[in-house]
DNA sequence: GTTCGTGCAAACGGTTTGCAACAAT
DNA sequence: ATTGTTGCAAACCGTTTGCACGAAC
């Protein structure tokens, strides 16, 4: 994974200390944290930084392409920096998201469909996840 | 398809006007309307119902089971008649949501996921409806 | 000195809630 | 009389926007 400061480099934009604490934060977990989450993560590096940067950063890293937003539950959008391909699975109980590799689950029949084109498509799952 | 007005006997439910005109509606369109859709059409038989009783309805309904909210297109709510299993194929030129049969689509894996128990699950297709 | 980025606060849009009037039982 | 339902308006919550201050080039 390369160093927040150069992946705003590329974007040319300013690294400033609020957009690398959002990137370094929002780009490395795994989790699909909300914007709040985010904030709440960033302000402990970057104690000033305000809801409206924060929101920018990750719409500017969105548009950029380097993060995708979802609104799989309810309302409020999760921002996941896995920009593959991949599905997902959603706990019942806590509500956290996780990712399903694209090639652990086989979707047929979508070519068939005669009234749609489908050029894109996901598998949402819910359930429990396993405690092993 | 039931009458309103018995449906909601059915659930105990006092049948006032307002609720028999959401009920009729939504309960009968093909269609995944939002909030303020169904309080358009519910004025044009009860000009008088309010936004207010409109949500109140629906989330009733939705209570009760005789209807699904997805939240398919961000922040918007859409309501679903179709509470049968199926899947979802959202157009990207106009936004509109077109249920896609259960079995027009097959979907494999879900069950040999080491970390999930999926109990339910969708999947949700992106694309250009086509005009035949 | 012009541009870009920030923090704050206000605005926004969809949904929910509090409440006083009112209808049903 | 008690309960349930309505319409209105205000509150709410996540997100966006306007703006004046400050930093970077």
């Amino acid at each position: 994974m390369k160093a927040a400061l150069d992946l705003l480099r590329d974007l040319g934009v300013q690294p400033t200390p609020q957009r690398i604490a959002v990137a370094r934060f929002v780009l490395r977990t795994g989790r699909h944290p909300t914007a709040d989450e985010v904030l709440a993560h960033v302000r402990r590096t970057c104690p000033t930084a305000s809801r409206a940067t924060v929101y920018n950063t990750l719409n500017l890293l969105v548009d950029r392409g380097l993060l995708r937003v979802q609104v799989l539950r309810g309302g409020r959008a999760v921002y996941d920096a896995n920009t593959e391909r991949h599905h997902h699975f959603i706990d019942e109980r806590t509500g956290a998201i996780h990712d399903v590799p694209w090639h652990a689950v086989t979707v047929g029949g979508t070519a068939a469909l005669d009234d749609f084109e489908v050029r894109d498509y996901q598998v949402v799952m819910r359930g429990r996840k396993r405690k092993h």
